[in-house]
DNA sequence: AGATTGAACGATTTGTTGATTATTCAGAAA
DNA sequence: TTTCTGAATAATCAACAAATCGTTCAATCT
């Protein structure tokens, strides 16, 4: 049956619509099922419950934001320390205006890392992923010099992790949030060790 | 009136015994009068209200916590880096004990980070200037180098947030949150670009 | 005078009720 | 048969009432 495809995307689009108008928790299942002249009952052959439907958007979502991390991960003519860079900083720059600007969004997110704790887990573990990949490239040209890659990815995340839910841990405004990520990323780079201390400002490309 | 500080003591002991006992939210201050043989009233003479009770004895607590934390930053033997890592680990332990084993800290913890935002930033800010103690005399031995110690220190500690306050974060068990702390400080203190490689094994806590 | 009280006030919390809503499933429609 | 429905169910939420509690202050005591 190949109409099931398509009849899920036309509940996952009907309830988009729903929940960036009104938010999730005032849209009701009977709502989306009329959006879609069905129902109630028949939305469950689709998706086992509300917050699936939520879960799947967010997913869709976050796989389109996932794309564009990965090209600035590879992109071929800057430093590997441009691309973490600019990989951290989209990163931050996206949830923080994804959340700032709409309250549906925020809820969502709330709701979702709330009662689905492995979403945000399973974020990570894709970010990590293209991390990996970076340092990878960066030993290649010997920018970088970490022995496990898996392990440092994952430490660069924790370190960063108030960058990643701005708004959930304080109230600082986005240049803030900037600046200290810059620093943050400026320590993780070059290290506190006295070591030879190279300049600083950008490399030339290899 | 010398008299006004030991009734003040009286009134943060009484005060203390019924939080831990009990929790905030369910000892009332007219409870807290009756232990001192007081009307509720007469409290509002030593205090300007039921918070800052609470946030006297989380100051009082936390001054002698700050104190051994001084101890630890400045133990003379013991290089910079063995001491920044037993900080910031003593402060993760710290945390982490005191809100897993009782649930009455756990809620005066959050009443005072939700309604005195201040108070957090003001431990903050004492930490970090014992950071920047620390660096400065990491700097006179030769070990660190850094440019701006006040800025370096507010990144470590950007870059330590996560281990600040453990069970707001994640569900994380101690020894976890313990190897993630181990691996961000080895980041923060080395680096992550290819400069000579010191042999850095030969540190261990103690 | 200054120190203390405790009744009074308003805000917050608690308990209760009724309505909404997610989810199910026996049966109707295809 | 398989696909769908919509009334039934149980859980959650909203609204309102009652009670509790933090805080104030006019009156009382020392």
């Amino acid at each position: 049956m190949p109409e099931k495809v398509s009849v899920r995307c036309h509940i996952l689009e009907a309830a988009k619509k729903r929940f960036s108008h009104f938010g999730y928790t005032k849209t009701t299942m009977a709502e989306v099922a009329s959006d879609c002249s069905m129902s109630p009952g028949n939305l469950y052959r689709f998706f086992p419950g509300k917050l699936d439907i939520a879960e799947s958007i967010a997913t869709e979502d976050y796989e389109r934001h996932l794309d564009h991390l990965r090209k600035i991960a590879l992109a071929p003519e800057k430093t590997a320390r441009e691309r973490l860079h600019e990989l951290l900083f989209e990163e931050l720059r996206r949830t923080y205006h994804k959340l700032e600007k709409d309250p549906r969004a925020y809820e969502m997110a709330t709701v979702i890392a709330h009662e689905r704790p492995k979403f945000a887990n399973w974020m990570l573990a894709n970010e990590r992923r293209i991390i990996v990949e970076l340092l990878d490239d960066a030993e290649r040209r010997g920018e970088f010099a970490t022995d496990d890659k898996e392990t440092t990815a994952e430490m660069i995340q924790s370190a960063t992790m108030k960058f990643r839910y701005p708004q959930l841990w304080s109230k600082l405004t986005l240049p803030k949030l900037e600046r200290e990520l810059e620093g943050v990323l400026k320590l993780i780079a070059e290290g506190l060790c006295s070591q030879r201390r190279e300049q600083t400002s950008h490399h030339e490309a290899a």
